[in-house]
DNA sequence: CACTAGACTTGGAATAATTTTG
DNA sequence: CAAAATTATTCCAAGTCTAGTG
């Protein structure tokens, strides 16, 4: 039966009933919860089942008897207490009683010229980034003086242009570990070029050894990557040689040689394989912790990063170019004033530069080689106090609510087009969506959304399908507020100054990520976009976390928090590709289960033949007492593995650890296994319980 | 005010380590 | 006890968001 999710985007997921019907409407997050709730100003009453919901049962848990009928979505602002709010409004009394004032009808900054915007994006459009070369400008301002940086506290709003948050007062380190240099293959190892043998000089090999590792994936058919790859590969070949083209490559031979290597690897005997874990240890060990004002703090990742192919997710345009190695030369290293300049094994080569800036917490950090604009840094390890923590409480999310409710009424296109976004935001945690370079893949969030993401179908139903962060889908079909409709339905056939739209036009012309912070800002200090992600993730959990269970044993307490962690993880489309070997796994699982009901068959024949006092088959004869107990636990036994199959099947395409270890505030966790007398470990791995030591002591009754 | 470098955060896949199972 | 399954960790990519600049 789960089966029926197979083809479902995980988004829409929570809007059908869980197959053994235990899933009703009080299991859903909130925000899907919501839109799942027709509005009947239709007078559609009857029909405001969640979309994909059969049980009637699942509309009306937790509608009041009361609500006002035009007033199922809770959208109208003249009506914040609907149930869902209600009962987060409940959910943080205890918590927040204290939050600052809310300053929701506060100024916001004028709506921007509309005519103005739309000239940007024209102009961006007419001449596609010339990108100049960012090596003259980079270099530029790599020499530039650490920046200020303001201190975040809102008392010393007047003096704030004097102060920088200093980080640091002593810093000492070990700098980088730099990967291993390139070992030269055996001379009887040589790729073919049409069927004949090359020799390479070790660059050129180690570029060459680079590709042939990826001989069996799917890079392999990917033309891009190819193309890429070849462009890298003839510049090292340099120009006149034999090989011509990647066509008649074969790299077979290097491919074999780098399995061998590493089933050799594998064929290790324990000693060796520990005298080999001991020696890296220990070569590590000096990297691994940084003198901070004389504590030691863990640095957070000081291994420079090995030369490699560059493999974008999705159609990533530079997927394949060669990441060259990185040395000394490329680095700029950060340490307090006295200490040691840190040494590295490359005699003659300077450090690109040492900076002694206190306002920063990174130790090193180099340009990567492809992404220009990100440059890889280590830093040490955050003492990791929640950063979603903002201070978002309920009477903000009400105040914001209200606004963009008041937006959808605005004359003005951009204060709709907020309105709009923020709507979706709050309510599907969409991402914010900055603007790309054409030089990314072509991903999308909530402000770049197109109008071909986006498609109006009969009843308020929007639905969606883009490829978001990591190009992953994002497929989902939710019933809007039909004032939301209305507008989508308008952004979608022309923009604000009457221009019809083509399907690869932004849907919200008129405003950007940027903007919409600013707006948020303005509203409450430190609140932005990516905010309502983090909070309706950790609401959800704290919501369904509170919901009665009668599971008594812990492995039962687990699954009751896996699935509310699964919500989660849905609600944030944290989708996974079904892992490798699942359909074997899932048919192995189902021999088993045929195997135990077999068995299961054999022991009522028993039982029937024990009845009668006789033996059953070739064994001796049991007390039918005895082979009913042999029945219970067989029975037992095959309810764990259909658990334990369906959770699996259900869980193949939802990745849990996301959530886990960056959207859920850890209290939310702590305190519920205090509850329900869950040991932490059951729940929380090593390092998150070292990560978040500090969430260990909260109160059992902690609420979000 | 537009633009972007720089500093964080957040992601899924790959790989390694550990536990369970047959 | 080896193979398989599960879980933890590493890897490295790709988002968000703001301060500073010209």
């Amino acid at each position: 039966m789960s089966d029926s999710d197979d083809d479902m985007p995980l988004a829409q997921r929570t809007h059908k009933p869980a197959a053994e019907g235990s899933d009703d409407e009080d299991d859903r997050p909130l925000a899907h919860r919501q839109f799942t709730h027709k509005p009947s100003a239709n007078g559609n009453t009857a029909a405001a089942a969640p979309i994909g919901t059969t049980t009637s049962t699942a509309v009306s848990v937790s509608r009041p008897a009361t609500a006002d009928a035009t007033d199922l979505n809770g959208w109208d602002s003249s009506s914040s207490d609907d149930i869902p709010l209600a009962q987060r409004k409940k959910a943080l009394v205890a918590q927040k009683s204290q939050a600052t004032q809310p300053k929701g009808q506060k100024a916001k900054p004028v709506a921007k010229d509309i005519a103005n915007r739309e000239g940007k994006r024209k102009r961006q459009d007419e001449a596609p980034k010339g990108r100049q070369a960012p090596s003259k400008k980079t270099k530029a301002l790599d020499d530039a003086p650490p920046r200020k940086k303001r201190v975040a506290n809102p008392a010393s709003q007047g003096a704030k242009e004097e102060d920088k948050e200093i980080k640091w007062e002593k810093l000492r380190h070990a700098g980088v570990l730099f990967p291993p240099e390139y070992v030269r293959l055996p001379s009887n190892v040589k790729m073919l070029y049409d069927g004949q043998p090359v020799d390479l000089t070790e660059e050129q090999e180690e570029v060459a050894q680079m590709f042939a590792i990826m001989k069996e994936t799917d890079y392999m058919r990917k033309q891009l990557f190819l193309d890429n790859f070849w462009n890298d590969f003839k510049k090292v070949l340099g120009k006149d040689h034999v090989i011509k083209g990647l066509k008649k490559c074969d790299f077979t031979p290097m491919y074999d040689h780098a399995m061998a290597e590493r089933e050799k690897k594998k064929a290790l005997s324990k000693e060796e394989k520990l005298a080999i874990k001991q020696k890296k240890e220990a070569d590590e060990a000096k990297f691994k912790y940084a003198q901070v004002d004389g504590r030691t703090e863990q640095v957070g990742n000081f291994r420079v990063e090995p030369p490699g192919l560059f493999r974008g997710r999705g159609e990533h345009p530079r997927m394949g170019k060669v990441k060259s190695r990185i040395y000394p030369r490329d680095i700029t290293i950060n340490i307090g004033m006295e200490e040691p300049i840190p040494e590295h094994p490359y005699p003659g080569q300077q450090w690109k530069e040492v900076r002694h800036d206190k306002t920063v917490t990174w130790l090193a950090f180099w340009k990567e080689p492809i992404v220009r604009r990100t440059s890889s840094m280590c830093g040490w390890l955050p003492n990791s106090t929640f950063k979603s923590d903002s201070g978002l409480g309920q009477n903000h999310v009400d105040d914001i609510r209200k606004m963009y409710e008041k937006d959808w009424d605005s004359k003005d296109t951009q204060r709709q087009q907020m309105g709009c976004a923020l709507y979706f935001i709050d309510q599907l945690a969409l991402r914010a969506g900055h603007e790309k370079d054409e030089d990314e893949a072509d991903t999308v969030g909530c402000c770049t959304l197109k109008v071909e993401n986006v498609e109006c179908m009969p009843g308020d139903h929007i639905k969606f399908d883009f490829l978001g962060k990591d190009s992953i889908r994002y497929e989902n079909e939710v019933v809007v507020h039909p004032k939301v409709y209305a507008l989508i339905k308008k952004f979608c056939q022309h923009s604000a100054n009457n221009k019809p739209k083509k399907p690869e036009d932004q849907l919200f012309e008129t405003m950007d990520a940027t903007d919409l912070n600013k707006t948020l800002k303005d509203l409450m200090d430190g609140l932005s976009v990516k905010v309502f992600r983090t909070y309706n993730a950790s609401i959800t959990l704290d919501r369904l976390l509170w919901e009665p269970s009668d599971s008594e044993v812990i492995d039962a307490k687990k699954a009751d928090y896996d699935r509310a962690n699964k919500e989660v993880a849905i609600l944030c489309n944290h989708q996974r590709a079904v892992p490798k070997g699942h359909a074997g796994q899932m048919e192995k699982l189902s021999e088993r289960m045929h195997k135990l009901n077999e068995e299961l068959l054999e022991l009522q024949h028993e039982l029937k033949a024990s009845e009668k006092g006789k033996a059953y088959g070739d064994k001796k004869r049991r007390d039918p007492e005895r082979v009913h107990a042999a029945i219970d636990a067989k029975k037992a036994v095959i309810a764990k593995a259909e658990i334990n199959a369906r959770v699996k099947d259900d869980l193949k395409t939802v990745a849990l650890g996301t959530s886990k270890i960056n959207y859920l505030d850890p209290r939310i966790t702590v305190a519920w296994c205090k509850r329900n007398e869950v040991p932490m470990e059951k729940i929380f791995n090593k390092t998150l319980v070292t990560k978040f030591f500090w969430a260990m002591d909260v109160d059992p009754d902690f609420k979000f």
